[in-house]
RNA sequence: GCCGAAGUGGUGGAAUUGGUAGACGCGCUGGACUCAAAAUCCAGUGGGCGCAAGCCCGUGUGGGUUCGACUCCCACCUUCGGCACCA
């Protein structure tokens, strides 16, 4: 509690309390007047709301208040992802039911999220857990199963030993593949999944028109779906009639082929290879089979691989190549089978220098000189030693490379994605059931609308087995199929909880409706999000799959027809570190508790603090030793307007009129132009500018003058955003009408704004040696002249006439000698 | 290895995008108030030299372009993110 100061405690609460009476902060559809809906990303429900929570939502807040004093009709809402592993580990952990423990931390912070007196509206808040919500999770499972969206397949898929299921390609991170959530390094599994057809957007996806987001965002995005444009074509195996496909990106080079190589899992290893290579064949798959479940960190980078004992042939040629199989390459990109070129691929260059395979240039560097190369060439040149295209450059040869190959029915251009289909399947409890049931005659039948939600059973047993929890619970289990009516079984597995908030921007507008995801008035005044601010974290998942999401609802038309992207423009803020410059975390002990800080210094403080640490988008450590500034800070503000100045002092003359309009205009311009631009570090020094100076030519006369009572007024509305409940405790103050926060915010005359004159730096060749006031706007030959009048500037010219005086306007003057 | 971001006082960070480097805070020093402390207020605070006027140095390092560079170009160093046998 700080010793003087005005009583945040009671301030604070009294206002939560008139705002939550009143109902300023609930948004409805206002059919004419402008829209602007900001989304924050929702928390997850892990119980604790740390600092972190508040640094991503209270300058989200701030924008959104500011957004609707500008006159707009802002919908500001929140929610909670609540389905999901930890809920159901910590359950475990502590004996309570995952839905119990959810609730309990929505609970909490709901309290805290209530605390921090953000404009949040809670009429529209959603849980991703309830039935109420997950009904319309399950219905769009539905929609993209019908529209051929979502898929069964058996595959090997990425699992998690200890969180004990899959994960999605996505959630597997880092050189050792570990899982997203828990670090444990990633093993694989042949399971029957269920998958999102994501892929078929992929080139939709990498269409990043229309959106205002941050390159770094784009960037992640466009590389992990990485398409890459090539050729796929068939090579024979010689002596039988056996063939596989290849794909390249480099038709150009393939006259450099000289062997060829197959992933050790690929399916015509076992028909090629020879009795002489058997045993090693059979030896080095196992190996290979092995290295997924091993360690992958104690991966050799060396390349090796062997021999199959059969040749294929280079259909371009005729030349015959072996044929090996290694594991660098994958079954999981392209056909799993590759042309080897190591004149001109680092990787078969590597393989070829290994095991004493020819290497030969086909493609001429720049400045050749006709000699083998010592290293790959994986630039662009000109053909040579390739027949009849010597003589090309790369890039039609590549064209006609695939021509040839097209026209003899042996090949096709391609387009290949590092991007995979999205596998939702959880073998968890804790999750939104997949309304899918198997019938014996029917087969996969899904649950009709009519039936949803498939809620999760109460009282299963969540143990975390590898199967899914609901697979023992024969309530669950049990039904009967929709179609025959003959017994069946549920599709046990629940979805990845990034479904939940894949869409959910749309359950906020309205989420009680019941006819729908959400009811289409809301959404054609409210869609799309005008603004979502979050963490990077999420670049290649959460934010990839909303805008998949977007994409196939819009063509299952569930959108509007001419919304392809969910939010036009998005903000990342960065990340809050401990004291320690560390991240936060419960186990390093270094976890900020708002709590405390609140206690000591307001929630008005703790907010301004967070916006004023540095660049919102640059995060940093937290550092409770700086913190004091920003509540003595809001003290000046108090005592400025609210208690009686110290000196009579004299009426303001025109002058000082004059000074007092020009701070108050110039803070204004400031801190908008800020807030545009989500500097609210800057916004907030601006504040401290305006309020220093205000404090120095405040006496009890100058308060008594127009021009003192108007720059009080706008503080108050400039402060609002940042400092909700003190501004409008100063705005009650003050005796203006309640709200501050339904106010227009003001505007600045860019000509009252203009500083009369300024001091006008003069340099010598570039180093300043004099300064001297001068009005806005002197002619260049005053400037000039005054300039050359300096002491400082005499000494430094030693009697030189000046070769050039450079004079920009209202900056400075140069004198170059 | 590839892609991206960033290196500024004791410290968090500013700098109108090529025009006064260090705004605004924190801390520190001195002063006022006080019996004293806390709180508050006032003044100072990049480094060095100087009584002063002033001079020199200074935005990771080294070059360059320019009247003028934290800002642009080239090379390098460091840190942090992302991706990584993608054919």
């Amino acid at each position: 509690m700080a010793e003087s100061g005005y009583d945040f405690v009671s301030i604070e609460s009294r206002w939560r309390a008139r705002w939550d009476e009143t109902g300023v902060y609930k948004s409805a559809v206002e059919e004419g007047r402008p829209k602007h809906y900001a989304l924050t990303m929702l928390p997850y429900t892990s119980g604790d709301l740390h600092i972190g929570h508040w640094y991503a939502m209270a300058p989200s807040d701030a924008r959104a208040r500011w957004m609707r004093m500008k006159g707009y009709n802002v919908l500001f809402p929140i929610g909670f992802d609540a389905f999901g592993l930890p809920a159901e580990n910590a359950a475990i952990e502590r004996g309570i039911h995952p839905a119990k423990w959810t609730m309990e931390n929505i609970e909490k912070m709901r309290r805290h999220l209530k605390r921090m007196g953000a404009m949040f509206d809670w009429d529209r808040e959603i849980i991703t857990c309830e039935p109420d919500y997950y009904k319309w999770t399950q219905w769009l499972f539905l929609q993209f199963y019908r529209h051929g969206l979502a898929y069964r397949k058996k595959a090997p898929v990425d699992w998690c030993p200890r969180c004990n299921t899959t994960l999605a390609r996505e959630q597997v991170w880092g050189d050792d593949r570990h899982c997203e959530r828990c670090d444990t390094p990633v093993v694989k599994k042949d399971l029957d999944q269920w998958l999102f057809r994501i892929t078929k957007y992929a080139d939709s996806l990498l269409n990043f028109s229309g959106l205002d987001w941050p390159d770094r965002v784009e960037t992640m995005q466009t590389n992990w779906i990485g398409r890459s444009e090539g050729v796929e074509f068939e090579m024979t195996v010689k002596g039988s009639g056996a063939s596989f496909r290849v794909f390249t990106t480099r038709a150009d080079t393939i006259f450099g082929v000289t062997f060829a190589v197959l992933a050790p899992e690929h399916p015509l290893v076992d028909a090629i290879t020879t009795k002489a290579q058997a045993a090693d064949v059979a030896s080095y798959r196992e190996k290979a089979g092995r290295q997924s479940e091993i360690d992958r960190l104690s991966l050799d980078k060396d390349r090796d691989g062997v021999f199959t004992g059969a040749y294929a042939i280079n259909p371009m040629n005729d030349a015959e190549v072996p044929i090996y199989i290694a594991d660098y390459v994958l079954t999981t990109y392209g056909t799993g089978a590759i042309m080897a070129v190591p004149g001109h691929d680092e990787r078969d260059f590597g393989f070829a220098k290994r095991y004493g395979l020819p290497v030969s240039t086909v493609i001429a560097p720049p400045d050749w000189d006709g000699r083998a190369l010592q290293h790959p060439y994986e630039g662009k040149g000109t053909l040579v030693n390739s027949g009849r295209f010597s003589g090309t450059p790369s890039d039609p040869a590549k064209t006609a490379v695939a021509e040839e190959l097209e026209a003899r029915g042996i090949g096709e251009r391609k387009v290949n994605y590092r991007l995979h289909d999205w596998l939702i399947s959880r073998q968890r409890y804790w999750g939104c059931p997949i309304p899918i049931i198997y019938c014996a005659d029917c087969g996969v039948v899904p649950v009709p609308e009519r039936d949803l939600p498939v809620t999760l059973p109460e009282d299963a047993e969540f143990l975390p087995t590898g199967e899914s929890p609901l697979k023992h619970h024969d309530g669950f289990l049990h039904t009967t199929c929709p179609v025959c009516r003959g017994t069946a079984q549920r599709e046990t597995d629940t979805m990845d909880t990034f479904m939940c908030s894949s869409w959910y921007q749309y359950r906020y507008l309205s989420p009680h409706f019941a006819a729908g995801p959400f009811d289409p008035d809301e959404g054609a005044y409210w869609l799309p999000v005008d603004q979502y601010t979050g963490g990077i974290e999420h670049a290649t998942m959460h934010l990839l799959y909303t805008r998949f999401f977007t994409r196939a609802m819009r063509d299952m038309k569930l959108i509007a027809t001419d919304q392809a992207e969910p939010m036009v423009r998005l903000f990342n803020q960065g990340i809050i570190l401990g004291e320690d410059s560390e991240k936060m975390s419960k186990s390093r002990g270094n976890v900020v508790n708002p709590d405390e800080l609140i206690d000591a210094h307001g929630v008005d403080s703790v907010r301004t603090y967070l916006m004023f640490i540095s660049r919102w988008d640059q995060g940093g450590p937290w550092n409770s030793a700086s913190m004091g500034g920003v509540p003595r800070f809001l003290n000046r503000v108090w005592s400025l307007v609210v208690e009686p100045a110290a000196s009579p002092g004299n009426p303001p003359g025109p002058a000082e009129t004059m000074e007092l309009r020009r701070m108050t205009h110039q803070a204004i311009k400031k801190v908008t132009a800020d807030l545009e631009s989500f500097d609210f570090n800057t916004a907030v020094a601006a504040l401290m500018t305006f309020v220093n100076r205000l404090g120095k030519v405040r006496s009890a006369a100058v308060a008594e003058s127009a021009a003192w009572k108007d720059a009080i007024r706008s503080l108050c509305l400039l402060l609002a955003p940042f400092a909700p409940h003190l501004s409008e405790e100063l705005w009650e103050r003050i005796g203006e009408r309640y709200s501050v926060h339904e106010q227009a915010w003001p505007e600045w005359d860019e000509e009252l704004a203009r500083p009369a004159t300024i001091q006008m730096p003069v340099q010598v060749n570039g180093k300043v040696r004099a300064r001297f006031q001068v009005e806005m706007d002197a002619e260049g030959d005053d400037v000039t002249r005054l300039a050359l009048e300096q002491p400082n500037v005499r000494n430094h010219l030693a009697g030189k006439v000046p070769r050039k005086v450079i004079v920009v306007p209202n900056r400075l003057v140069n004198i170059v000698a």
